[in-house]
Formats: structure tokens, sequence, C-alpha cells
RNA sequence: GGGCGAUUAGCUCAGUUGGCUAGAGCGUCUGGUUUACACCCAGAAGGUCGCAGGUUCGAGCCCUGCAUCGCCCACCA
């Protein structure tokens, strides 16, 4: 026969998040829990969950917040069910993410990268990361993220350029990877070259100009590319310009005199479009390249990569090409060449993500993978079930985007990130990979060869996180832990990083890089709009968690949370969950100062076994949807009960049982009333871990009491 | 040009395989110093679930069409 202690002091004062937090998680920290090696009792089933790694750039804002919490809640359940749970922190050096707060930075010093060495760039954001890095590390924790430290990875860590080099190196074993002139999306800005994925859309309108070319009438949005066109273009179907042949010159009187023209017929040209026939601009265009390509076309550059144009441009060299667009549409029209102007042509053009301003297409040599192989591999893996995603329709979107996937020019012209490991040749560009830093002569001509200046594409490397983090290919952790459970992450870097993990660990290892694929949306405001600085609606978890507790935010993120779709962040509803937490705290001070004393029974009256199996039935409820990812509906199921069910109706109607005279109905009511809050507990941790824990901290040792700390007490018994 | 999502109380949103007398937070109104909790309790008002058809014993949920808003993709002369 058990009895139950008096209730501790600190149930009578109300309950304060910032008294506790920091102290519960300090004692998680020390208890070793977070990793796996030393989770108490027998553990066969692994849980893995790897971090997306934080941008050490900046502080954590709220969808990092919404991060931490969905996995936090999925680990802290997964280790109450008894699994052996392993989340792994990280943290991105975010290659040109970084690097353009960096610049930013710079330029409020009046200070510039253009004027500074590779060298002392990267030693300045290496310095600034590293800043960042410690600090996120602190906020992290203040989330109560449940992570292995012990196994923290910073994305520059040599064991992760050993592993990206070896993929390179497995990459161009295999063919799949070359270094070839192409038609580069170019950022006059940044200076850098960007793949399709960095680039924005925007339509926009346009005068777009007939011009007079020799017999024919072409048209254009960009004069001022035209210098040097000799190529005109129609299709070998088009009626009108059947009388000319494929390869038969023309003298066309062009912007600077007499030239002469050749006659391209190419599928390319859609006799739709203006006249049918065109004249192309290869080095600033990647369809006017393609075509070149396949007929021998000779190519010139005619905009620099700043943006201006060349000598070739006569008298309009060194203008920025925008700027000289009406003078030389200007000064064709007083040659005569301007036939007319359509001034509300609507296209869209490519922009930098990043500043907006439009991408011009430059011939460069880059390095580039072949997609193919690895985008099959990657389709057949999602069809046959080897990952699912947890939003079905977003399988769907990731499948369509597989299909038309172009090959990946992986080079950045940017110091911020990982070094190619390749020479360059000083005389004829041959590039040559080159992992061990040994080859100093050109293979081709034997010329001097220089090391590649560029750095990978951050998603490169990072699309290789969940195998390197786990120490592939001899690791403990590898064998133990991988292929991962589950990947949660945001839906906007689908194709950034989710399918390219996806490609690059099927092929790195054969097997999927995680079993699932958990989505969430975007954290917008109280009104449903995107958070901004401009708009000043931005708020900082950190901050919210200070004035409400972490668990009043972390609720708030859950319920009403559905998986893939957009949450509106709203202080409200965080206010509504701190009462929650007081609701909780005050249950306890009712449950343990009216069970002070009391003897255990389990023969229970009738009534109260009914209170016992709904509650019983309900957990089985939740069980399941936390299962199938309901995480939102758990929450919200477990909070409704707590509130409307135990406190609302069964603490009232134990008022009576417990001050009347019946001895063994309140004998069975407070063991219902012991058996219902502990259990409560248990299952709401994983939503609000610090106020469950500092309760459990303090509540007597009881018979339902089965574990020093509830972060791996046991919850594995309803279903 | 193609695809996707949203449309439910005054506001912001849930609603799992069709069973709902449609819920939550905030807000509104009425009444409460009850053996935890005013960060509270009891109660009330408030919804033809975007519109029009259809399937079904039964539809917020499934099907067809339409409307509005938003997002993604697309070589954009």
């Amino acid at each position: 026969m058990t009895t139950q202690p008096a209730i501790p002091e600190i149930f009578l004062s109300p309950y304060n998040h910032t008294a506790h937090e920091a102290s519960i998680y300090a004692l998680w920290e020390k208890s070793g829990f977070f990793n796996p090696d030393h989770l108490p009792g027998e553990r066969q089933e692994a849980y893995t969950v790897i971090m997306p790694p934080p941008n050490a750039n900046g502080a954590l804002h709220a969808g990092h917040a919404l991060f931490v919490t969905l996995e936090d809640m999925m680990v802290r359940y997964q280790r109450m069910r008894g699994k052996k749970v392993l989340w792994v922190p990280g943290a991105d050096h975010a290659g040109f993410e970084t690097q353009v707060v960096y610049e930013k930075k710079l330029a409020k010093e009046k200070r510039s990268r253009f004027t500074m060495s590779s060298e002392e760039l990267y030693a300045e954001i290496l310095a600034f990361t590293q800043e960042n890095k410690s600090h996120m590390e602190g906020q992290l924790r203040s989330l109560g993220a449940s992570c292995d430290w012990s196994r923290l990875l910073f994305t520059l860590d040599d064991r992760v350029k050993e592993q990206v080099y070896a993929t390179f190196a497995q990459l161009e074993k295999d063919g799949l990877l070359y270094r070839d002139l192409r038609s580069v999306h170019w950022c006059p800005k940044h200076q850098t070259g960007f793949s399709e994925l960095e680039l924005e859309h925007q339509e926009r309108k346009d005068p777009f100009y007939y011009f007079q070319y020799g017999p024919f009438v072409i048209g254009t949005v960009r004069p001022e590319t035209k210098f040097a066109d000799k190529y005109v273009v129609v299709h070998p179907d088009d009626a009108r310009y059947a009388g000319y042949t494929h390869g038969q010159k023309v003298p066309v009187d062009w912007i600077h005199g007499r030239i002469e023209a050749t006659v391209i017929k190419d599928e390319a040209g859609d006799p739709e479009k203006g006249t049918g026939a065109m004249t192309i601009t290869p080095w600033h265009s990647k369809v006017d390249w393609e075509i070149a390509q396949r007929h021998g076309l000779d190519v010139v550059q005619i905009i620099d990569e700043r943006g201006k144009l060349l000598p070739i441009a006569g008298a309009f060299a060194g203008m920025n090409g925008m700027d000289a667009r009406g003078k030389i549409v200007e000064k064709m029209g007083k040659m005569g060449l301007l036939v007319r102007t359509d001034e509300e042509y609507s296209h869209t053009v490519s922009v930098c993500y990043k500043c907006g301003r439009e991408i011009e297409p430059q011939l460069k040599k880059q390095w580039f993978i072949t997609m193919e192989p690895l985008a099959k591999r990657a389709i057949a893996a999602i069809k046959g079930g080897e990952v699912s995603f947890v939003t079905e329709r977003h399988q769907r979107v990731a499948l369509h985007w597989l299909l038309q996937l172009q090959d990946w020019n992986i080079s950045r012209q940017i110091a911020w990130g990982i070094p190619i490991p390749a020479k360059i040749c000083t005389q004829c560009d041959h590039g040559v990979v080159d992992i061990d830093d040994t080859i100093t002569q050109c293979q081709k001509c034997g010329g001097v060869v220089e090391q590649d200046p560029d750095t990978f594409d951050t998603w490169f490397s990072s699309g290789q996180w969940p195998f390197i983090t786990l120490g592939y290919p001899d690791g403990k952790d590898y064998r133990d832990f991988y292929p991962t459970s589950i990947m949660e992450t945001g839906n906007d870097i689908l194709f950034f990083w989710v399918v390219r993990m996806l490609m690059l660990g099927l092929y790195r290892t054969g097997t999927v890089p995680f079993k699932e694929v958990y989505l969430h949306g975007l954290v917008r405001d109280s009104k449903g709009e995107k958070m901004s600085k401009s708009k000043g609606n931005v708020i900082d978890p950190t901050e919210v968690a200070k004035e409400y507790g972490t668990d009043a935010m972390r609720m708030a993120y859950i319920v009403g949370n559905v998986p893939g779709e957009h949450i509106n962040f709203s202080l409200d509803k965080i206010r509504g969950y701190k009462k929650f937490a007081n609701k909780v705290w005050n249950i306890g001070r009712f449950v343990l100062t009216e069970t002070a004393g009391c003897t255990y029974v389990t023969d229970l009256t009738e009534q109260d076994r009914e209170h016992k199996n709904l509650f019983d039935r309900l957990l089985q409820e939740i069980t399941g949807d936390m299962e199938e990812h309901r995480y939102h509906l758990a929450a919200e199921k477990l909070y409704h009960y707590i509130w409307h069910t135990f406190a609302d109706s069964i603490i009232e109607e134990s008022k009576g049982i417990l001050s009347g005279d019946d001895a063994h109905a309140k004998q069975s009511r407070q063991s219902l009333l012991l058996y219902l809050y502990t259990v409560s507990l248990k299952a709401l941790h994983p939503f609000m871990p610090f106020i469950t824990e500092t309760i459990w901290q303090h509540i007597p040792e009881g018979v339902w009491k089965d574990a020093e700390l509830l972060m791996v007490a046991r919850m594995d018994g309803f279903s």
C-alpha cells in the first residue's frame, strides 16, 4: 500500500516559466539522454531526424522556431515510445546567402568584396559565422531542442568537405560531371552564375521593336544585343521564307554598315511569333546558344559581366545595356532600319532572386552535373515507395520537377564556400578534377594550371547532408541510423534541398536518405501576410518565448498547423496557450493538494472506471494521430480534454466526492485524479516539454511516476 | 502556357477514411469573490461551410462547372 505525500510548496504560487526553463534544459542536457547511446532501457528501433541546419548568418526567426518545435515534438514523442532517438543538429555556412548578408555589412562600412582578396573575405565571413553559430546554438536550446549536441556539425567542417570531394570525384569517374561552355544565368550585380532555381520570373511590359534586316523584318525587345547578329533564323516549314535556303548568304545593311548574314533554318523559329524571322544572340540567350550549337555558328560577347556594352557596340561601348537601348533604337530609326514598334509587349524576364536585377545570360565554362541518371533513380524511389511524402501533393510536385530537370551548374563565383577541387589551365582554359591537389600541368596543352577560383553551390554540399552527418561510409552512426526516419523542413526548399538530398543520397549510398518527408509551410503574421523587415511585422521567437513561455509558443505552432500549409503566427493564440500552461499547473495544485496522504486503490467505482476508459480511449486516438503525423489534432484534442473534461468536469465533480463521507468513493477518485494527471503530463510533454518536466520534477514519488525524467518516461501502452 | 492550394463564426484558422446537434484562439453579451486557477467559472449570441448542379440513406468532406485570392513551374526572339 502506497500513500501520497504532501503537496510541494512550489505549487502554491502561479507557474512562472522564466524561473524554470533554463534549469530544466540544463537538467536534460546533463542527463545525456539527448544522445541515443546513453538512453535508458532496451531500445531496438532507431528513430533519426537530421535537423535542417540553420544559416549561421543571423538570429533565428519564426520559421526556425517552427521547425524546432515540430522536430522536437517528433523526437520527444518517439523517445517516450521507447525508440533509440537521434536528432542531429547542424549549422549551415549557407554560401551565397551568407556572403550577401556580409556584403551588406561591408557596404555599411563603405567597403566592397571586389577590393578584397578571396582569402581575406573568407576569413572575415568565417569569423562572422562562428559568432552567429554559437548564438544560434543558445537559441536552439532555449526553444527546448532535444538534439544531440555531441554530434553537431558545421557545413564547412573537414569531414563535410572530404565527402563532398568524394562525391565530386565519383561523379567524374561515372561520367556525370563535365566542365563546358554553357549559357549560364549570370547576375551582373552579384558577379556569379546561378542554377535556374535561383531565378525569379517577372512579368513585364516592354516595347517590341521590328527592324529591317536585309530582306527580312526581325523583332526584338533587346536591340542592345543586336550589334553582331549575323544569322537570321526561320522555321524550315515557313512558306514565307521558302525562297531562302539554309546557309544562304544575304547582304544586310545593319547598325555598323553592310554585313553578310546567313539564313538558318531551325525548328526553334516560331512562325506564329512576330514575322517568323529572328536574329540570334547566342552569347546572351540560352535558346539562341542552343541554335548556334546545332549549326556550329560563331558566337560573340556583346555585354560584359557587369552589364556594360563591349567595344563591339561602337559608340555605345561602356554604356549599361538598358541605358543604351533607347539611343540605339533612335540611331537605327535615323538609319531607316526601324520598321515599327509595339509599345505594350508583355513577356517574362528572369531576375536574380536576391537583388531583383535582370539576369544576363553569359557563355561560361562551369562545372555541370548530368542530372538525368540521378533523377531517374529518385523517381523510381518515389514511385516505388522507398520514400513517401506526408503531404502527398508535394510528391507530385517533386516528380514533376524531376521529369524536366536540367543539368545542374554547381560552380559559383563567390569566395564563401567549399572550393572546387580542380585545376584550370591558364592557356587553354581546360579544367580537370584534382582532389589531392597534385596536378601542376595541363593535361591537354601542357600549360600552367591554377586552382579553380570557384566554390560549390551550397546546395551541392547540403544535398549530401544526411549521409555526411552520419559518417558515411564507415561511421557507426551510418550503420545504426541511416536511412533517417523523416525529413522535416520548409516546403519552399523542396527542390533546392529535399529532392537534391534524395538524388545525391541515392547516388552515393544506394539508399534513400529519409523514409518520409514532412513539409511545413511559411510562418506568416496574424493577418496571413509574409513577415519581412520592411513591413515591420517580423516576430522574434526568442522574445515571444521570453514573454509567454516557450511551451505556449510551441503549442501555438502546433495546433492548427496543417502539414504543408502556411501557418499564421498570432500573439493572441500564444496568449491562449499561456493560460493553458497555467491551467495545467493549477490542476496539479488541486490534484496534489487533494491527494496528499491518500491511499491508492485499483478497484475504482463504476463512474471512475468510466472516466478512466474514456481517457484511455482518447490516448489511443491521440497516439494514432501522432503516428499519422496529425500532430495538430493530437495537441488540440489533448488541450480540449485537459481543460474542458479533466478540469471543468471531472475536477468539479470531484469536489463533492472528496468532501463526502463515502471513503471508498473518495479513495477511488483520488487514485483516478493522480492517474489522469500523471499520464496527461506524459502525453503533453512532446508539445509542452518545459512545464510538464517542471511539474514532473516536483511531483512526489508515486505509483504513476515511473521515471526520474519525464523526457524518458514511457508512453507506449496506448495502442 | 501548364500545375497546385485556399474560399467554414466579427477576425485568424482547425475539421483524419462522408455520420456534425460544424469546433479552437481572440473578440462580443449576461451572470458569478463556488474546497486549484480572474492567466478563472457558468451561460448566451453569432455560420444557407464561395456559387450552381450531381452522387448518396446521409456531403463542410466525393464528382462536374463557375467565381475570387494566392503560390509554384515553364528557353521569356
